[in-house]
DNA sequence: ACGGTTGTTGGATGCGGTCCAACAATACGC
DNA sequence: GCGTATTGTTGGACCGCATCCAACAACCGT
């Protein structure tokens, strides 16, 4: 919305650094492919490339990575069972095949399976703290908390896994997600009250 | 058993140089501790500490990742889903307090809350990567066995911290993973059959 | 004494990431 | 037009983790 009213106009974008970034792993595969060759082909310098994007991997994950920031604030807010439920499903409605989705589909001919294990693990490491937490705040206990975070998490990052592969273009995530999350709220039946 | 029958003896061990390592840990930090510290403590050269472990945090995660070791073979070996329960089960089965241990135990004084989230979501998808695979061997969706997997693979991790940070001397794993495996494991039932 | 084996060591190398000071390009008030 | 504040860009220094390697050291059996 409101522009840089002064200053230098910048001379790159995300978008062009991340395309640069991703031929590259097309062609010589994530590992070997150098943060300071991507910013080469981008046509900036590497320190720039840090204006733009924190790390080497969140190229890949930096759209997901909005959309938790986005979750933390909604499961923030509210602490009920249906409110943390909409919040994930939230975090699936409309969220466009961009540069993780790519690598997904490419991950063998960029040799980024490793990469997008981990970086899925951190991920859902991250939504599952924050479901716990709330699960906690709404008193239930710790334990259960943490593993109906975890299965809340591994079915984000399943749903989009499986969308992404099947080809996301054609395929609508809603529907995994909410099966998905259908399944790991089973983890949560009989949870639904305080500690015992 | 078999010790070397010739060459060299070792200078030192794992035991030593992970005891030099939470000394630092405790002392500066985990994050301000670098490898040459450690090793400088242990009386050992930066390039033998590698021979000891193959990365910094392995100091922290390593008698952990032999266990996951155990249980790729164990899942490997059984595809039945009691076989599954029964190879998560024996994880926990006289699972040590080590060096994992002392660090969640004195996860604040080694300001090493950052590192022993991230070691624990990799580990984290080993298992849940182990876990749904076999689920898938047997015919399972892929997508319901992601999160099946998730969820155990977070009731492990979930039972392991909550067991620290208990005092992990004082009270016993097996129950708390039971437990915790038992609520994960709401998220396979009707899930039992092969794909719909 | 000697060769084979296993460990140790230092150094070189590469990469990711942080930090900073110098410089460049814009908008705005005058 | 001219300074000035603001925002971006750049190169370079710096650090830590991790890998690799060649040289060296300590043990074994014969």
């Amino acid at each position: 919305m409101t522009g840089p009213l002064g200053g230098r106009p910048r001379a790159s974008s995300r978008e062009v650094i991340a395309e640069a970034a991703c031929e590259l792993f097309l062609e010589r595969g994530y590992a070997d492919t150098s943060v300071a060759d991507i910013a080469a082909r981008a046509g900036v310098s590497r320190s720039s490339f840090f204006n733009y994007f924190t790390s080497k991997s969140a190229i890949l994950w930096a759209d997901l990575d909005a959309r938790i920031d986005d979750l933390e604030d909604r499961i923030g807010a509210s602490t009920t069972l249906p409110g943390i439920d909409d919040a994930l499903q939230a975090l699936g409605r409309g969220f466009a095949p961009g540069t993780l989705a790519l690598a997904l589909a490419h991950a063998e001919a960029m040799r980024a399976e490793e990469e997008l294990v981990h970086g899925g693990a951190v991920r859902a490491a991250r939504i599952a703290r924050s479901v716990s937490a709330a699960l906690r705040r709404a008193g239930h206990d710790p334990l259960v908390a943490d593993v109906a975070g975890a299965a809340d998490a591994g079915a984000v990052i399943a749903s989009i896994t499986a969308w992404t592969r099947a080809g996301a273009g054609r395929i609508r995530l809603e529907p995994l997600l909410a099966r998905a999350l259908a399944q790991a709220g089973r983890a949560r039946i009989g949870a639904a009250g305080p500690a015992a």
